[in-house]
This record gives structure tokens, sequence and C-alpha cells, in this order.
DNA sequence: GTCTCCTTATCTGACGATAGGTAGATAACG
DNA sequence: CGTTATCTACCTATCGTCAGATAAGGAGAC
């Protein structure tokens, strides 16, 4: 993976998750990176393969840092929480797949599918620890409004409240 | 409130649940209601104004929904959830202002006040009803998570098991 | 060594489509 | 006559996308 092809996945992430699919724009990215935008498309040939690989990546890191945190002790609600709480250290900024996930009805079928695999997988790996379906329904529920409501009013604290009984 | 007044909020409510802020435009509301777009920027100036007055709209529609469960015998963690509930009857669509605070870095200021008066009043209303901050938060995030997972996944059972443990 | 050939990564410059928004005319109505 | 509501026609900006040029560098052949 190219120092540049890196850069372009960490800003359209950052820009997704700002302001969902329809909110960023290959100019944008590209200034982000310092490229013009025909050398984004180099890359990534159409917006939906550039938000398709974001999300693919996006859900391998967070379950990847799901699994360390439970590797170091966390059983899985706190190293679920730990992880969207993580998320928000570097500024009020929606989970991904929440993000794309609330405006489902103009993203493309690849993109769908990505978002689909990150609640599954989501959801198995709750199971997988022994939580109930409803209660591992529940705990993602809890997580995705927390970092929404924290998001939409930029206060992190919010999300640390919404969780707080999740202990 | 003229008809084609209200047909232009319903259909701009419909288009921001689905996809967002910018998941909508002038020209598509226009075709929803069967008017051309310079008629509906007649009576919306600018997108941001329309939004703000979906938003407000919204917002008391939903608060007088709460109240009127809550008059007719349920409990106030009752009667919010019967309210996202019933959001889903119609078709997997999100909260509005899940919808919009979900991507909130492109929404013009008029509207985040909206969005930001949708939790803050929501909240009021739980905690009124004798919940704890932490708690009503919690049920506010589920019930935003809740509506979020059902509509990514359109499938309105995810919602139930999310918020089975609220009763 | 160096001369060709192909690939990689970037650029310039444009395409058609669509975005939000505006000006000015028209028709209906009190 | 003035107000209200709608229209047609247009503006400028930006969108995703593409074609074609350019420069750099490695791989083989001589």
């Amino acid at each position: 993976m190219t120092d540049t092809v890196g850069a372009i996945l960490d800003a359209a992430e950052r820009r997704i998750r700002e302001a969902g699919y329809s909110g960023f724009s290959y100019r944008e990215i590209a200034v982000d990176v310092g490229v013009k935008a025909a050398s984004v498309h180099y890359h990534f040939p159409s917006k939906d393969t550039l938000a398709a690989a974001v999300a693919h990546r996006y859900n391998d890191r967070v379950l990847e840092a799901v699994e360390a945190g439970m590797a170091s002790g966390l059983d899985a609600i706190q190293a679920w929480r730990a992880v969207f709480r993580d998320a928000l250290r570097d500024g009020p900024r929606m989970c991904l797949c929440g993000a794309l996930g609330a405006a489902s009805a103009d993203l493309p079928p690849g993109v769908m599918v990505e978002v689909h695999r990150f609640f599954r997988s989501g959801l198995d790996s709750l199971r997988k620890a022994g939580l109930s379906e409803d209660r591992a329904t529940q705990v993602m529920a809890v997580l995705e409004g927390a970092i929404l409501m924290a998001t939409a009013q930029s206060d992190p604290e919010i999300f640390d409240r919404a969780t707080a009984a999740l202990d």
C-alpha cells in the first residue's frame, strides 16, 4: 500500500465520519492528500469503490481492536465500549458504519454490503462472548446511539453518560 | 399552512430521514410534490431554512406524541419507545434528528440548532419523569442506535430486540 | 552501458449532469 | 391594484468521471 493510497483512505474515512457518504467529494479528498482529483480516481476508479474500501479497512481494524482489548483482559462489552470511546478522542466523529447506515437510501450496493458486515460481525462478536441476541443488539445500539448523540452535540461526555451503565 | 407547504415539508422530511441533509435536493422535493423547483424556493428560500422548518415541525410533533402517550397511561420510557417504533411503521427511515446529527459537519447552523433542541428537550422529558441524567441519556441513545441499526439493515425487528430490555 | 518498452503514478483539461438559487412573466383572487 | 402562488428560463458552482499527456523507473535485448 502506497503512502498516497493510505492517505486517501485516511482522508475519506475522516470525511465520511463527519459528513456521510454524500458529504464528501473527490476534490476534497484530493486537497486533503495534496494531489489532484484525477489521481484519486487512478487508485479508486469510482466513489463507491473508494467508500467500500474505506469501510472494509474500518471493519477489520475495529474487530482487531476489540479482540486486542479482550486479549488484554477486558470483557466483550468493555472492549467494544473502549473502541467506540477511543474513536471520539480525536474529535466529534461518528462510527463510520453508523454514519453510512444513517443515510442508507443513497448508498451504493457495494458500500451497503460493508455496512451490513460491520453490524453482523459486531453482533457475532458479542454473542460469541455469551450475550443473548437481545442483549447484544441492545449493547450495539447504545454504542451507536451514544456516539451519534456525542457527535451531534460535540460533547464526548454524552457518550460516557449514555454508556455508564454498561459496566 | 397551504397544502403545498405541507406537502413540501412531508416530502423533505421523508427524504432527509432516508438520506440525510446532503441526500435530498430541491428538484427531488419538487417532483415528489408535483410542482417546479422554483416554487419550492418561493415557500422556503434556501435549503437550510427548509431543513430547519422540517426539523422544527418534527421536534414539536414528536414531543406532542410522547406527551399523548404518557397521558394515555404509558410511562416516559414506554412513550418514547412507542414513538420511535411507530416511525419505523411506514418503512426503514431514521429519526430525523438522528439522520441530521450523524452528518453534523455539513449542517448549516440553523439546522444544527433544531437538532440540539431535539436532544435537549428529549432528555428533559425523560428527566422530568424521574430518570437520572445518565439513565435518560442511555435511554435516548438506545432508541437512536436501535432505529439506526434497524434502518441500516431494513429490519424493524432489530429495533424490537434492541429495546426489549427497556420495558 | 544504453536503447527500447511497459508500467506506475501523476498531471491538465475537459465532459455532461446536477446542485442551490434568482429574475421575470403569468394567472388567480380579493 | 396588490398579493399570492406558480411558472419558464437561466445562472454559477460543483459533482463524478474520463481522455490524453507527462515523467520516472524497472526489465530485457543488443
